[in-house]
DNA sequence: TCCAAGTCAATATG
DNA sequence: CATATTGACTTGGA
């Protein structure tokens, strides 16, 4: 139903004459690539292409995606999507036949694809498979026999164990865990699984806000204080900064470039902040992507503050989970620093109640590599709080860097190949929602930390790093 | 070593 | 059942 005019069909054609048609005869056994010479080393390492691939070409995809010209992630799903729901065919089924991911990936890649300029040659892999499935006439029909034969097989299996009430067949490969015994105990050897609370995700968030990039003293408290391992933390926070960049990506693309300097969206500005987030349901576009989670700490300032947040936590020994936690102390966001040595500079009191302005620049400056830490926590937190008014700095932040914005020069080849996609541009498609702009904000507040991050560590080096946020 | 990017796989949700 | 979420692991780069 939904629209999907778009005259595409014909970027497609260029993947695929490169997949079906070049590479003559040049059979393959151990490839003797056609191409450049380029890299001698690796490479083959192996099989690699386990999955069909259709029709099998000479080409490996591995060869496939480095030849690939631009393609257009997002309607590269779209349309997957489209031709799965519209065939009752599953992601698991699709995932493990065509893209040789699991279930979890492919719903993860669907929802939310990266823009191929981001994505680095194993992460385009899968989207150059979809191509070649959506280009493939029969795709949906060697789909459906798949599942066909999986059905027939279940039903076989389902046939064969009839008769016994227990089933249990281990069967499969590799040793069985033999005297298992009740499968109630035991189990422990495949670690349970962590879940965090959602007050420890909250403070986690919290302190992400502070210090996106936490220095290994800050995680050990974090971990101390969460009752966390310490490893865990760690995680989260590799997990949530790549998953913070993943949604500034979709916004990238949604919004479409449009990053008109000058007046922008004037209006509002200030306020926002005051009470409720009210996330404006109002309306909304077909494909829900609602998603704004990584942002919500929705921490409109007030009351609260001082304290580590944390301090909680600290006299409660017991075993973190299950128990409550007070959950008591709101936003308190403050550093939760001071809680070790830390002496020099103390965070600024300051509470962040209204009237709190930034301290609008703090990042060119930085000059001192050593120390970095504080000072960039400070400023950063600072202005994440503020959010807002801290804005002014980021605009100008940009400015001094230039952002290429959606950059994607192509370049793919030499432009001769006209017809090579453009997609791509759909951008004023869904022109802008500034419904969401307040989470975007959010988003982008953060992303400035990791920006400045990255200007740290490059400011005590020289080369003219290519900076693309 | 740290980090980012990709994934997996357990488990939430629908 | 299917799809979505997410902590942990794997790779590859510096």
């Amino acid at each position: 139903a939904p629209e999907s005019p778009m005259s595409s069909s014909e970027s497609v054609k260029s993947l695929t004459e490169l997949v079906q048609q070049p590479c003559p005869a040049i059979e393959t056994s151990k490839d003797s690539k056609p191409h450049e010479s380029s890299e001698p080393p690796v490479s083959e390492s192996q099989s690699t292409t386990p999955l069909p691939l259709s029709g099998h070409s000479a080409l490996s995809i591995q060869e496939l995606v480095a030849v690939s010209p631009e393609l257009d992630t997002y309607g590269i799903t779209k349309r997957v999507k489209e031709v799965l729901t519209d065939n009752n065919l599953g992601q698991r089924l699709f995932g493990e036949t065509i893209l040789g991911l699991t279930q979890g990936s492919v719903s993860d890649l669907l929802a939310r694809p990266k823009p191929w300029h981001k994505l680095s040659l194993k992460g385009r892999e899968p989207f150059v498979r979809m191509q070649l499935w959506l280009n493939d006439p029969n795709n949906v029909e060697k789909l459906m026999d798949m599942k066909r034969m999986e059905k027939k097989a279940y039903m076989k299996r389902r046939h064969s164990s009839v008769s016994d009430s227990q089933p249990c067949e281990p069967s499969s490969v590799g040793i069985d865990y033999s005297q298992g015994a009740s499968p109630q105990p035991q189990h422990q050897l495949k670690k349970p699984r962590v879940v965090l609370a959602p007050e420890e995700k909250e403070a986690l968030k919290r302190a992400y806000q502070q210090k996106p990039y936490p220095s290994p003293k800050t995680i050990e408290e974090l971990a101390t204080q969460l009752n966390l391992k310490t490893s865990t933390v760690i995680n989260w926070f590799h997990n949530y900064r790549s998953r913070i960049r993943r949604e500034l990506f979709i916004e990238e693309i949604q919004s479409g470039s449009q990053s008109q300097a000058g007046s922008s969206d004037s209006p509002s500005e200030g306020d926002s902040c005051d009470g409720v987030d009210t996330e404006g349901p109002p309306e909304g576009k077909p494909s829900g992507l609602e998603a704004d989670e990584y942002s919500n700490a929705t921490t409109k300032s007030q009351g609260g503050q001082a304290e580590s947040a944390f301090e909680a936590g600290e006299e409660v020994p017991q075993d973190a989970r299950s128990s409550e936690k007070t959950e008591s102390f709101h936003l308190g966001m403050e550093s939760l620093e001071d809680t070790d040595d830390e002496s020099r500079l103390k965070a600024p009191r300051q509470s962040s109640p209204p009237g709190s302005q930034s301290s609008g620049e703090t990042l060119e400056t930085m000059p001192n590599s050593a120390t970095e830490e504080d000072a960039s926590t400070s400023a950063a937190s600072t202005s994440v709080l503020t959010g807002e008014s801290s804005f002014k700095s980021k605009e100008s932040s940009e400015k001094i860097l230039s952002l290429p914005s959606t950059s994607s020069t192509l370049a793919a080849g030499s432009q001769k190949a006209n017809s090579i996609q453009s997609l791509f541009n759909f951008s004023e498609a869904v022109s802008s929602k500034n419904t969401r702009d307040n989470s975007l904000r959010k988003k982008k507040a953060a992303n400035l930390n990791n920006i400045i991050h990255r200007l740290e560590k490059a400011a005590s080096r020289e080369e003219p790093v290519e900076w693309e946020f």
